[in-house]
DNA sequence: ATGAAAATATACCAATCGGTATTATTTTCA
DNA sequence: TGAAAATAATACCGATTGGTATATTTTCAT
């Protein structure tokens, strides 16, 4: 790894959570200097600008808290345990993402609409993603008759992530991990009772 | 009505919708003297700084888009109805946020927490109001007997909010309003297997 | 070991930030 | 109607913003 890498590599791990707590516009080029004891000229050597290093920490943050999941899951072999396996994964997230300041599809995806397209667009393109995979889970637990082919898979699968987003958003704004929990719990219970065939 | 309140009501229905899009750091005194065509001068002479301003601004969204739900909901007598009445509320709410860019709960909620705690809590506030206003209507529905004494009306409360913030996120990050009707209608479908007596 | 190249630090830039003191204007009401 | 008071505009403040040109240091192949 050339030393360029690794700084970079560097400067990436550290200031991805700010990026994440703070937002774009909220986090300065004073923060990420402070924060990583380097200088403007550093920083600038390594990335085009604030913009870019705001784009590559997010894709950061979606490498270190959401990617793992495409491994867990490819792990299961039925459908139904994969989704069950990712309810377990989001249980231990809140706790997780907690060090960064919460999902980073959620803050960005809020913070970012009006003030960075860019970076808005790549959030969007990461929750698209894994409403994809969510989708192709399901539809895959359909046509493998674990799954009853009388419900639409796009449906319950947008209503699974918004559940999950939307209890991650009520575990930030009030401190406590039982929103994340509680949705979890009947996101198993529309499994059980909706999905298994 | 004195000048004073006019014009800090002027100010606060044209600036409100630029805070809660850009954010509070993301919304300059450019952004508002250019939006109102007033100066600093009329804008710090009816309110005391930025701050006081993003959080009155809050306020005049709460009671623009969420507060009509109070007596939406008063206006019907049994607990059901009043559950059903709100999904039918926030059926239309993407639209009606949309002017504004989204539901400010949650903009304010995430862009907030880690840069401006005193705006964070007037939307954390909001929000726990909102909360308490929904399990009180369904253990009121509990005691009336109109809802089954089986569930746990905190748990429902809560898994109800998460999952309109939820798919108030997705639709305005996917610019459809499909995933907020679709969450309504898993809610109504709840209310109707699990809670209704 | 050395020299060229890459990486980092320093010093600086114009522009913008939120905020305020002063001045000018408008409104209010006796 | 006029003078006091309230409101708004102007002009300015120091601090900070993202960004860059230049100087210095580090790296690494020869």
């Amino acid at each position: 790894m050339s030393k360029k890498q690794s700084t970079s590599a560097f400067i990436l791990e550290t200031t991805a959570p700010i990026f994440n707590r703070k937002g774009y516009v909220g986090t300065s080029l004073t923060d990420l200097t402070d924060a990583t004891k380097l200088t403007k000229g550093a920083i600038y050597c390594n990335f085009k600008n604030k913009e870019d290093l705001a784009v590559q920490a997010f894709q950061y943050n979606v490498n270190r808290f959401i990617n793992p999941l495409n491994e867990i899951v490819k792990a299961e072999s039925s459908s139904i345990d994969q989704l069950k396996a990712l309810c377990d994964y989001y249980r231990g997230y809140y706790k997780q993402t907690k060090e960064i300041g919460g999902c980073p599809i959620l803050n960005v995806g809020t913070d970012a609409k009006y003030i960075n397209p860019e970076l808005f667009n790549a959030a969007r393109k990461v929750s698209k993603k894994l409403l994809m995979n969510l989708v192709l889970i399901i539809q895959n637990g359909i046509n493998k008759g674990e799954i009853t082919k009388e419900i639409n898979a796009k449906n319950y699968a947008n209503n699974f992530f918004s559940m999950l987003e939307g209890g991650l958003f009520m575990s930030f704004t009030h401190d406590s991990e039982s929103y994340l929990k509680q949705i979890i719990v009947q996101i198993e219970d529309i499994i059980d009772e909706k999905l298994v065939n």
